[in-house]
Formats: C-alpha cells, structure tokens, sequence
RNA sequence: GCGGGAGUAGCUCAGUUGGAUAGAGCAAGCGUUUCCUAAACGCUAGGUCAUGGGUUCGAGUCCCAUCUCUCGCGCCA
C-alpha cells in the first residue's frame, strides 16, 4: 500500500518541480508556488507559472498547459488521489479525492501521528528560545505577557517539528539598581529568605531610590555597594542571590500557572565574566573602536547604522545590554551548538536586534564561527481602551498576576450565568467549575494575544477575550468540550479505532469541507513555522471549530448505517485530535466539559 | 531631522509576500431547539483597502509623493 504523506501541498511540490526540471520551458528552479487554495477552486492551487511565464515572456495558459500534460504522463501523483486542472489565467487547481481524505483521516489519527508527520522538517536542529526574562526584584507585568505566550507558543512549535528546542529565560538579574536595593536592605534588616513577592523588593527598591536621591553622600552611599557587589564582596553578593532568589520564587508561581518552564536561567550576571573576550576579539578585528570613551561599533555599509553606534562598553567601562547579549550569542554557539536563536522580545528594540546581528555576522564570519540564523520574534505593544499602552488607572503598569486572576474571575462569573441556565441534573460542581473558569480565563488572555498579529499593537479587552463568540478561547474551547460531549454520550474514546471501523469516504458537502480542513494542517503548521506568527494556527483553529459546528448542524452523528456513523465518528475524532493538538501547542489546555 | 511600524466594513482584526468576485467576529436585522452541549447554526445588510500618481496580463500587497497616528535614534534593558 501506498504511503500517505502527511503534507499533500508538499508531494504536489515536489511532483511539480520534478517534472518542470525536465521540460525545455522550465528548469530545475522553477517554483511552483504551491498554496491552499479557495475551496471552490480545489485543496491546493499552484501559482507559479505566472511569474515564470511573466519572466520568459511567454504565454501563460500555453505553458501550464505543458507542464500539466507532463504532469500526467510522469505518474509523479496519483490520479486516485488528486485530480488537477488548469484554471483562469495560468493557475493550477488540485483537488484531493475523497477516497484520498479518507485514507489520510486513517493514518494521521492521533497528536502522535500528526507530531510524527511534522517532525521531520527540524529534524536535528537545535533551536534557543529567548523568552520571558524579567527584572529581578520587578514585579512581572503586562509587557511580559506577550514575550511569555509567544515564546511558549513558538518553543512548542518547534518542537513539534521535530528541533531540540532549549527555553533560556535572560533574565535582567544586574544593574545599577542593585545598589539602591542593597543599600536599602542593610538598612532595613530585611530577611530576603522569607520573601514571596516581589511587591516586597519593589517597596525596598523604592526606599533605597529615595535614599539615593536625597543627597550626594547618600548617592555616594548606594554607589559604593553597587561597587562592592561588582568587586565580589561576600556580604553583598549574598544579598544579590537572595534578591534574585525571592525573584525567582515569586516569578515561578506565574510560570507555573501558565505552565510555561525554563530549561536555562541565564540571566545577564552569568555573562558578566564573559564579556572581556568579546572587547578582545572585536577589537582585534577592528570592528570596534574607541569613540567618546566607550567602545562601539559602526557600520558603515548601514544607511542608519554607520553613524548610529552600537555601544558596546559603556565609558565608564562597565558592560551594557549589547556586550552581554554579544557574550551570550557566542555561548550559545559554543556550549549549547545552537542553529538557531530566536529573541521573542517588544519591537521597539529591533535596532538593537538588528545591529547586533549585523554584529555577530562579522564577528563570526572573521573567527570562522559557526554563524546561528538569529531572529528577533518582535511584537507590538499591548493597548488599553483607550488606544495608548495599556496602564491601571493610577497610571502604573498593570501586574501580571493581578490580569491572570482577573480573568479566572471573570471566566468564573460566566461560567455561573450559564450553568443556572441548564436543568439541574446537568450543572457542575463547584469545584469543576473552578477549574472550567481557570483554563478558560487564562486561555482567553493567552488566545486573545497568539490570534493577533504578533507583529501589531493589539487592544486588550475583556469583553471580546472572553466572548463565547467570535475567534476566541472560550469558542474554541467549547467545540472541544462538544466534542467529548458527544463520545460519551455514544460510549465510544475518541480515537477509538473500532467506532470508525468500516467507515466510507466523505460525501455529503459538510463531510467533504470538514475532511478537506483537517487536511490543510500540515499546510498551515508549515506556514505557522516558517513565520513563526501563531496567529496564523489560532485562524486555522477557528475556520475548522466553525466548519465542524456547520457540519454537526447538518449531520447527525449517530445513524444507524454503520459506514455512515463510522466516518462521521471518524470525522468528529479527528476534529478533536487536531484542536486540543493546536490549542496544546498554543499553551491552552482543553477541557471535557464546561 | 533621520529611520521603523501602522492606516482595510460603525468597532476589533485577517488577508500565506503580485493572483481568481477583499474575508471573519462583534454590534444591527431576520430565522433555527419534541433531535448527539443553543457557550451552537443559517441568512441579510455593511468597502473609493488613508489620499494622489506609477509599474503590468493582474496591486490591499511593489515604487514615488502627501496626510494622520505611533515607536526608536550615545552610555537603561
């Protein structure tokens, strides 16, 4: 028996390109611009003779025309298995055949199966995940949540197409303000062991800023202890690790929550030691030079950057955010072999990203290092109501922790409101109704950030987060839940290969549309991955709930012909393996009932 | 001043890198439940894709100009 491919768009790829290798009028680099297509046109559409018969002046519809005849006679796909024509100026239509829809529902039936059909495209790759990094002895807030979720969201990804993903959490754990706080701790015999909250080193943080700025002795005062904590002095470094420890406790009981864990804590203080080689090295590759005092770095082939510096060593001769950044692309490269960095951090920042890369491409390129491919996942900026980055109403910025319980509480409010609509044998319990307004609470906040364009400002606002319709987390979370709803009712698991046994190919157009969308997931998490926008997935999440909702409407389920039930038992379990699969690799979790 | 991002339906947003008649959701209006979760589904209406030029078989998407908003631009990260 054939093999079934898990992506169809990519066998169509191939076919293409292996047949225009061999014809006169095209070449072994022609691409055909394989995309999904409109449903009315077919599954799949392929673009690419257009720009070819632009670029060789030719006639458009003549050419595609030759390469689906040679399509034909090559036997490169299987006529039983995708039909193709030759539509509107040039475009090529792929249509997959029931019995083929069938055949592939068949193999790719659980998360396993379809992490094995993905898995194969970052085989062997090491990838690092930037994410999160928070201040120490700063509460979390609303600027972390959007570095958090995406950083999670594309970490899963990753993995699920088979990279060796490490999650590295750099943490802002050095800087100036510890002076301030270590001056403000000895003076107010605090027992940092103790300290769950990080409100606590903020209101310390404040006490010793106040300090600071009520005179120069005072100033002078904070400044010694920040010097005394850089010189190693026993006493301060050991308040050092105790602030940065009650950070870490206190940040720990978000992650928890939103189940998001770190496979390094390699904050800016471990690179600290590290960074003297990087002044050795550019200087003694001239990229860097004296300017002003501090050491920076110019390039000149850059419109902006050949006079905006990258400033490396500040004049005081203290390290900055660019040289441990620089200390720790090499670290990665060395010790942990990384292919690839990603930094999923605010867009206001890609001038650094940019200068930095451009950096480490030289840098490298001169040492003969192996040079990462290095990407910053930037994001827009989360908005209030109003319009302007979101803040409370006293004007500071909004903690996280108090956002995610907000939204528990107000998921539990609705989850009452429609429980006192059911009869009461069907209600539930309290405690399911905790747990029902957690996963939906925090799932709404994670959704409503992951189905935004990454890239854009987004409006935060409860009442369309948690809207149960529409593109959010309590829709999707509800089909799931359906979905269940339905195998228990008919005593079958989902998955269950005897409920399916004997089941025919789709036929009913609600049959067909719903087969055709679960097909165009290895489509959409090639997409997904190559962008790295989730948005893309929570839209393709989204399209299937509401074709399985029309095709629940229309179908019924459980019918007494066995091929008919078996299929749309069939249909409706592979619905459910791909949400909670989809919603899974977005960081929701799925319920069974709500 | 230089540079980045943005401007698509009343509102919130998609639009797979130049492809087929620009799509969703909310809000508005109409309809569907003796039937597997109505937290659902179907239908109607809603557009000069900021503005003006240009490139070509073809532009929301590319190039130029203009307007508006926003964010960066030397010792914070």
């Amino acid at each position: 028996m054939e093999q079934i491919a898990f992506s169809p768009a990519q066998v169509i790829d191939m076919a293409l390109r292996q047949v225009a290798a061999g014809l006169e009028n095209f070449g072994a680099e022609f691409d055909p611009q394989v995309r999904p297509a409109d449903p009315r046109h077919g599954d799949f559409q392929a673009n690419g003779v257009l720009p070819w018969a632009k670029q060789a002046r030719k006639n458009p519809r003549q050419l595609g025309q030759e390469l689906i005849d040679a399509l034909a006679t090559s036997n490169e796909l299987n006529p039983l298995t995708v039909q193709w024509e030759l539509a509107g100026p040039g475009f090529i239509n792929f249509r997959l055949t029931p019995e083929f829809l069938l055949r592939w529902l068949e193999t790719y039936r659980s998360d396993n199966a379809l992490r094995e059909g993905a898995g194969s495209s970052d085989q062997g790759r090491t990838v690092m995940v930037d994410y999160s990094s928070p201040n120490t002895a700063k509460e979390m807030h609303v600027g972390h949540i959007r570095s958090t979720v995406i950083g999670e969201a594309v970490a899963r990804l990753l993995e699920f197409c088979g990279a060796k993903v490490i999650r590295d959490n750099h943490i802002g754990d050095w800087g100036t303000q510890f002076g301030m706080l270590i001056w403000a701790v000895k003076h107010h015999q605090t027992d940092l062991t103790k300290i769950e909250e990080v409100a606590e080193l903020e209101a310390l943080y404040r006490q010793g800023s106040a300090h600071y700025k009520s005179s120069p002795e005072a100033e002078d005062e904070c400044r010694m202890e920040l010097v005394k904590l850089q010189q190693g002095d026993p006493e301060n470094q050991q308040i050092w690790q105790q602030i940065t420890d009650a950070s870490w406790r206190s940040f720990q009981q978000i992650y928890d929550s939103l189940d998001v864990h770190f496979d390094e804590v390699l904050g800016e203080s471990f690179y600290r030691d590290k960074v003297d080689r990087i002044y050795a090295e550019l200087i003694e590759l001239n990229l860097a030079q004296e300017d002003q005092g501090a050491l920076v770095v110019f390039h000149p082939e850059h419109q902006r950057f050949k006079t905006q510096p990258f400033l490396v060593r500040k004049k005081d001769g203290a390290s900055n955010y660019a040289s441990t950044d620089l200390a720790t692309i090499l670290y990665r490269v060395e010790h942990f072999k990384a292919d690839e960095l990603l930094y999923v951090v605010g867009l206001p920042q890609s001038d650094h990203f940019e200068q930095l890369f451009l950096t480490v491409q030289k840098w490298f390129a001169a040492k003969n290092y192996p040079v990462p491919e290095m990407r910053h996942l930037g994001f827009g900026t989360v908005l209030g109501e109003d319009g302007k980055a979101i803040r409370t109403r006293s004007g500071e910025s909004v903690k996280l922790r108090d956002l995610l319980n907000e939204a528990i509480e107000r998921a539990r409010a609705t989850v009452d409101a429609k429980q006192e609509e059911r009869p009461e044998g069907e209600r539930l319990s309290d405690e399911e109704r905790a747990e029902v307004a957690r996963v939906v609470g925090l799932g709404a906040i994670r959704y409503a950030d992951l189905s935004q364009n990454r890239t854009s400002d987004y409006k935060f606002s409860w009442e369309q987060m948690l809207s149960l319709e529409g593109n959010t987390a309590p829709y999707l979370l509800y089909a799931v839940a359906r979905l269940h709803s339905i195998f228990r009712r008919a005593g079958y698991t989902p998955g269950d290969a005897s409920a399916e046994q004997g089941a025919s190919a789709p036929e009913a157009d609600e049959e067909i549309a719903l087969a055709r969308k679960l097909l165009a997931f290895p489509a959409v998490i090639e997409q997904t991955r190559s962008d790295l926008r989730p948005h893309f997935l929570c839209t393709y999440l989204f399209d299937l709930a509401g074709v399985f909702s029309t095709f629940y409407n229309a179908c019924r389920v459980i019918v007494d012909e066995p091929d008919v039930r078996a299929r749309r038992l069939m249909l409706a379990s592979r619905t459910l393996t791909v949400l909670e699969t989809g919603l899974h690799l977005l960081g929701l979790e799925t319920l069974e009932r709500m």
